[in-house]
DNA sequence: CTCGGCAGAATTTTT
DNA sequence: TTCTGCCGAG
């Protein structure tokens, strides 16, 4: 017995009473700096750490929680550690496993807000009103629901769109708010009032189809607790310990939840920065962050301010940038270097094709002098602007890679699948009967759904038990009775087949049966491929879970998936998706008044919104390791017409001593070669206000210009003719473009030389189906059937 | 019931 | 520009 030695004081070096009266520093602690390891030992009552960007902050969580175990204080599911994303979750997870050299078993309460939340709801379901089995919804069904609502209470759609009343509902969730809590003068914003009864009825209809939003996870959860003192007790009694992650970013429902959780124990430790706070349109309050030490006197408050990741050059500008803000907690990052490193770069350029052309042939340069391009990232604001570049990086055959376009999990085939899925699952899921009612093609319209409907709405049934019911009768005519009949008889024995099959298998049988598979082999559509393969993927996906139910929890709330990650490719990016990553070189487009500070912040959130844009900013330039580089571009299309853009104010704040500012070969975007008041204003280069006729007359004369470079038979003449944005770019009449990849992500394979011969029918992720017409080396010309004649890679394409 | 054509709006960010 | 939703014809 006495030799016996615990795993875990193994692994973490905690001497043994028998070997080690020494006291020794444990091992994890070592590397760690003075302020990481205050924070790391500081485990009892409340501590808050602010963490500046790069300054090792989930270092610091995850030794903590790690110290935590090693030191006995609490057992793996007696601690309650809270992330806002599932990576985070998923990292912490890997790292804690990482320090102590295995898996940790037990940690059941450490994951995102929303699911620890679900956990929690799943096991107080009644309480709420719902069967522990209760579906998930997505955005998607959640505004089917209300479409439905509104429309049986007679609103006009037009006039107040569902998507209204979801952002509506949806923030009163975030704020925490039930039905009853709404007030009338809140309820006005919605179609004269009624947006509060339509929430009560929604929710209503959400507890009918044993469903519960995103919203509910936290919102319901939190009402059990506040009224059932034995529940809350028993979770206070539970969690010894609270660990809180971006802290900057929780709203106002799980600042009220952590809050009655932390006031058991009070050993509650939360981790933010207040200057990464980028979720303030989801509800996210910077205050809560703010009023730490108000909420918890005595908090104990460590800063880390040592940044472990960027040049002095970069956290110049991003310290620089980042001070224009107010009412912030107050941070300085530093960090000990001999050099300040390369200087930022900020390049005006004509529009955004430029701009891509110029990030392209960077990234060559970079990739050349020995640079990964997994190394690199384009962050832009907003997913729009990701076009330019992809297309620009699909026709030099430059890998990259999109990360956060349309998600696995969102894409209409899988979804479909699903909706089989949950229906087999959970027969009440009306929602998704409806998705797959006519899904594929079996002849059962609007017209039976709402015969459907009504027979469940009398007889207060799900739908299909209506179904079930009406394939009996002769109330429907006998055509769309017998696909009735068919589908309902699947479903009974696919049910009946859930609890004997494994559910991968049931998974293949549904889609198989159902006709579903079959609907894509027949389509003959550019993307019938990928979709097919994505189904496969899918049933592939499942063999990690023990039955369909953990499935679908867990595809209902990880919506995300790291395909592709650690590819040799370039990442495009939102600047909100780039959040917690890192990269040597950073490529910064787009930094326009309205795009990055985005005109609907301004809009809307007034100065809020523009602090918010600017630590948007921030976040950008605080992911670069070594480089970043800033456009902007004089001329953007939006909607399809040309306007004028005006650089970003955000340039001016940008330290002087730590920028460059390059000449562009393009020979039209000099405009920061005029210092002056405002370095990068365009209204140097013509001495008058940007905003007048005169200036927009000079940037339209200043494109025509451009097209005299470009196409010798182009009419000066037309001095005088009005600012015409298509006249300013004739050349982008014939093109055209394809929806957004199935994929998301393109990456280069590398194929020897080019086997292909003009004429080849081909396959193209993005493009589709086409003919080769001209070869160049492995450069193809290829006619596309709908996207045009595009000059791409070879290693792009297949042979069909 | 399905498909095609047309009008009108437009998504910044996501658990 | 591009996508969506609606309407009318087959």
């Amino acid at each position: 017995m006495s030799g016996y030695r615990d795993p875990l004081d193994e692994a973490f070096g905690v001497p043994s009473a028998e070997t080690a009266p020494v006291p020794r520093e444990p091992p994890y602690l070592a590397g760690l700096n003075t302020e990481q390891r205050e924070a790391v030992l500081a485990t009892d009552g409340p501590v808050l750490v602010l963490a500046g960007a790069g300054t090792g902050k989930t270092r610091v969580l995850t030794t903590r929680l790690a110290h935590i175990l090693a030191t006995r204080r609490a057992w793996p599911g007696q601690i309650l550690c809270v992330t806002f994303t599932n990576k985070a979750a998923r990292e912490m997870k890997e790292r804690i496993g990482a320090l102590i050299g295995g898996v940790v078993e037990g940690m059941q309460w450490l994951g995102t807000f929303h699911s620890i939340g679900a956990r929690m709801l799943r096991r107080h379901a009644e309480l709420a009103g719902l069967k522990s089995n209760f579906t998930i919804l997505d955005a998607d069904d959640q505004l089917r629901l209300m479409k439905q609502l509104i429309e049986a209470e007679g609103v006009d759609e037009k006039r107040w769109p569902a998507r209204t009343l979801a952002s509506m509902i949806d923030s009163w969730k975030n704020r925490g708010l039930r039905p009853d809590d709404i007030s009338e003068g809140e309820a006005q914003g919605y179609a004269f009032g009624k947006g509060k009864l339509l929430y009560r009825q929604y929710q209503e209809r959400l507890r009918a189809l044993n469903a519960a939003d995103f919203g509910d996870l936290l919102l319901e959860v939190l009402h059990i607790l506040k009224t059932h003192p034995d529940i809350l007790a028993d979770y206070r009694d539970r969690f010894r310990y609270m660990l809180v992650d971006e802290y900057q970013d929780t709203n106002v429902v799980q600042y009220l939840w952590l809050n009655l959780l932390a006031r058991g124990s009070g050993n509650v430790c939360v981790v933010g920065d207040d200057d990464q706070s980028i979720y303030g349109w989801r509800g996210a309050e910077v205050e809560n962050i703010l009023r730490f030490e108000r909420d918890f006197p005595g908090a104990k408050v460590i800063r880390l301010e040592r940044n472990y990741r960027s040049t002095p050059a970069i956290l110049g500008a991003a310290s620089g940038l980042i001070a224009a803000n107010k009412g912030r907690l107050g941070k300085t990052l530093w960090t000990e270097s001999a050099n300040d490193g390369e200087k930022i770069r900020v390049a005006g350029v004509w529009d955004a094709e430029e701009e891509a052309r110029n990030v392209a042939s960077d990234a060559e340069d970079l990739h050349r002098q020995g640079q990964l391009y997994s190394q690199m990232a384009v962050l832009v604001r907003a997913s729009f602007q990701m076009r330019e570049f992809e297309d620009r990086f699909v026709t030099l055959g430059l890998p990259y890679r999109v990360i956060g376009g349309p998600r696995f999990y969102e894409r209409a085939e899988i979804r479909d699948a699903l909706a089989y899925l949950r229906l087999v699952n959970q027969p009440a899921d009306d929602l998704a009967f409806e998705r797959i009612i006519n899904t594929p093609r079996r002849g059962l319209g609007d017209a039976t759904l709402q015969q459907l409907q009504l027979h469940a709405r009398r007889a207060n049934v799900p739908l299909l038990q209506a179904a079930h019911a009406l394939s009996a009768t002769e109330e429907i005519k006998a055509r769309p009775r017998g696909a009735l009949r068919d589908l309902v008889a699947a479903f009974d024995r696919w049910r009946a087949q859930k609890d004997t099959l494994p559910h991968t298998e049931l998974a293949e049988i549904v889609l198989d049966e159902s006709g579903y598979t079959e609907m894509w082999q027949k389509d003959r559509s550019a993307d019938a491929a990928g979709r097919l393969e994505n189904l496969k993927e899918l049933v592939r996906s499942m063999e990690e879970f023990e039955n369909l139910g953990g499935f679908l929890e867990h595809i209902s709330l990880v919506m995300d998936t790291d395909r592709g990650e650690g590819a040799e490719a370039v990442s495009i990016m939102t600047l909100h998706a780039a959040k917690g990553l890192e990269f040597d070189t950073v490529f910064l487009p787009g930094w326009e008044e309205g795009v990055l500070p985005h005109q609907r912040s301004l809009d809307e959130q007034g100065r809020a919104g523009l602090e918010e844009e600017r630590r948007l900013a921030h976040v950008g330039l605080t992911r670069a390791r070594r480089r970043a580089k800033i456009s902007f571009v004089s001329n953007r299309r939006i909607h399809g017409s040309w306007t004028s853009s005006i650089p970003s104010r955000f340039l001016d704040e940008l330290p002087e001593a730590n920028v460059e500012v390059t000449e562009q070969k393009g020979g039209f975007g000099n405009y920061g070669a005029n210092y002056g008041a405002s370095r990068f204003d365009t209204m140097q280069s013509f001495g008058s206000n940007y905003a007048t006729p005169g200036w927009q007359r000079a940037q339209a004369r200043k494109a025509r210009g451009f097209e005299e470079d470009q196409s010798d038979d182009f009419d000066i003449a037309h001095e005088d003719a009005p600012a015409s944005a298509a006249r300013a770019k004739p050349r982008e009449a014939g093109k055209r473009r394809m929806p957004l990849t199935i994929e998301g992500e393109l990456v280069a394979k590398s194929t020897g030389t080019s086997s292909f011969t003009p004429g080849d029918r081909v396959f193209h992720q993005k493009f589709g189906n086409g003919n080769v017409t001209h070869i160049d080396g492995n450069k193809l010309t290829i006619q596309f059937d709908k996207a045009g004649e595009k000059r791409v890679v070879d290693s792009f394409v297949e042979r069909v």
